[in-house]
DNA sequence: TTGAAAGCGCTACCAC
DNA sequence: GTGGTAGCGCTTTCAA
């Protein structure tokens, strides 16, 4: 300490007082570290319930004095190519590759030599680390949650099962796991895509073949939302004579009457637990599943004793 | 050109074999540009539909080569110049201001000397340049497309006219002259938040009034979801007995049946001007109004011949 | 321990 | 015109 203490408070006085900030780019230029990640997404503003996903990401970059570069590719191969390089000129320390709804994903070649983590998405065989919403576990809870209502027949679903649509069939998965359990099943599958509009077509269809569910299981709130409509159309009452449960608990699960019941789909959550893989923070295991809780809402009464009356 | 055209070629072309990239760090150490930008705003995920300013800004910025750092200061004073000054460490080359609602902001001091635009916001006497949307005008369409379907009287409002809410005041300035031109006016406001809840209570208090109305200008699409919602609980239909006119043109509108007429809010259209705004293109005019189309749908319909009916 | 100097990769400038 | 050199603001290294 061969600086006088005097001396060495004037200094910092004087920096203080002169504002002085490390300039982040020359420092960056000698440690090759820019305090920055990069969010690079298929389509993130076009969902409007991904805006978590950049929100999360957003807060735990933040809360970390990380600075965040947002990207959307609109599944353009070739610009996500140039955006790619962009980030890559400018030094980003790391990635989030993310897509707004679960699906396989194939990553860029040019990321691969980079700290990368996989948000709302995996690619199998690549050994990317990937932070994922609990699908399996979601279909139990939706399907649990009508059993406790009492619910043993009449069960129906409302969406379309594509193959890449992963949510799908995992959520089906852990229905039928506890349905079964309970020595219930599925009744069937009312096909719709996943808009109220469709829903309020098919759905409404399907209860003019003279169908009578008890209860209905939608693959998200919109097409709770049309489900909903088709059954105000023809006079029946949620729950009094369909109990209706969906996933993704967006605003539209409260604004719903009755509020509808809903399993949560925690985008922020996904996105701050990514950032902490990130990071370097916790578990460095390759597939992190996150809880998607159940909100239990109106939606969920008891079966309807007979189905003549309708 | 002292170097041989053939040297010249194998050095580019040595350059293009290595994937020799500039390394924009370095050359911004030297030009002090980083062909970046920023978005920093008050809070753009918790507002499902102001993605679309994000989405906006991203499309303008990767549009000319330049990478959007995105912040959400959460209207927390602190953060937000913590924020601004670890955008200042990396040399942000310009600034966009937002913020979800339009109203008028405060911009931190320290981005008072940078390149900036406000984007849905102002800061009047700043002589900052701004875009907003054309609020007024947007009132004028509203009134006129009940106008043009007949309605004279009973046309009332639904939301509430916070002095700090631009819009609502904008809007009802906007109507007043329009209608008071066909020699008509509001019948009054049912004040109401601006969410589904609210409206459907508020709404719904006010109709059990026996009030009737025989057409509705709601503030946002939800508001306009609660009216819905209030309307058929009381076994009233849309536009048969009262005609609903609303502002957002969201995704709601289309959900709801019948489909709502609403008057479009165009965040990303605000954004992509702004970021031009911010890149020197264009006039330089302090305040940039941007049209707000109004997307007509089934919800207007003439009026009822009487009222005595209900 | 600490101060001086080199160097990160690039551009700007200035002699030639 | 154009090639060489200084230097952007920092960190790292090395010699004292």
């Amino acid at each position: 300490m061969r600086i006088a203490e005097d001396t060495r408070r004037r200094v910092l006085r004087a920096a203080h007082e002169l504002r002085y900030r490390p300039d982040l780019m020359a420092r960056g230029l000698r440690t090759r570290v820019t305090r920055t990640l990069a969010l690079v997404t298929d389509s993130v503003a076009s969902e409007a319930y991904a805006g978590e996903l950049v929100y999360g990401s957003l807060l735990a970059a933040a809360a970390r004095g990380y600075l965040l570069f947002v990207c959307e590719t609109g599944e353009d191969v070739e610009l996500e190519g140039q955006l790619v390089e962009e980030l890559l000129d400018r030094h980003v320390d790391a990635y989030l590759y993310a897509s707004y709804f679960t699906r396989e994903v194939e990553v860029p070649d040019a990321l691969r030599s980079q700290r990368l983590v996989l948000l709302n998405c995996r690619a199998p065989g690549s050994g990317l680390p990937s932070v994922v919403p609990d699908e399996v576990a979601a279909g139990r809870s939706a399907a649990a949650a009508l059993l406790d209502a009492g619910h043993r027949d009449g069960i129906w679903l409302v969406g379309e099962t594509e193959p890449q649509v992963i949510a799908a069939a995992e959520r089906v998965r852990g229905m039928e796991e506890v349905l079964g359990a309970a020595g219930a099943r599925l009744a069937g599958t009312v096909p719709s895509a996943w808009w109220p509009e469709s829903a309020f077509e098919q759905f409404g269809a399907f209860l003019d073949e003279r169908r009578h569910p008890r209860a209905v299981i939608c693959f998200n709130d919109r097409v709770a939302m049309g489900v909903y409509q088709a059954l105000a159309v023809r006079g029946l009452r949620v729950p009094g004579d369909v109990s209706v449960v969906a996933f993704d608990d967006s605003d539209l699960a409260v604004w719903l009457r009755p509020a509808l019941s809903s399993v949560a789909l925690p985008h922020r959550e996904l996105a701050t637990t990514a950032v902490e893989l990130l990071l370097g923070e916790g578990d460095p295991g390759t597939e992190h599943r996150v809880p998607m809780p159940l909100r239990l809402r109106e939606s969920i009464g008891p079966p309807r004793a007979s189905w003549r009356s309708w």
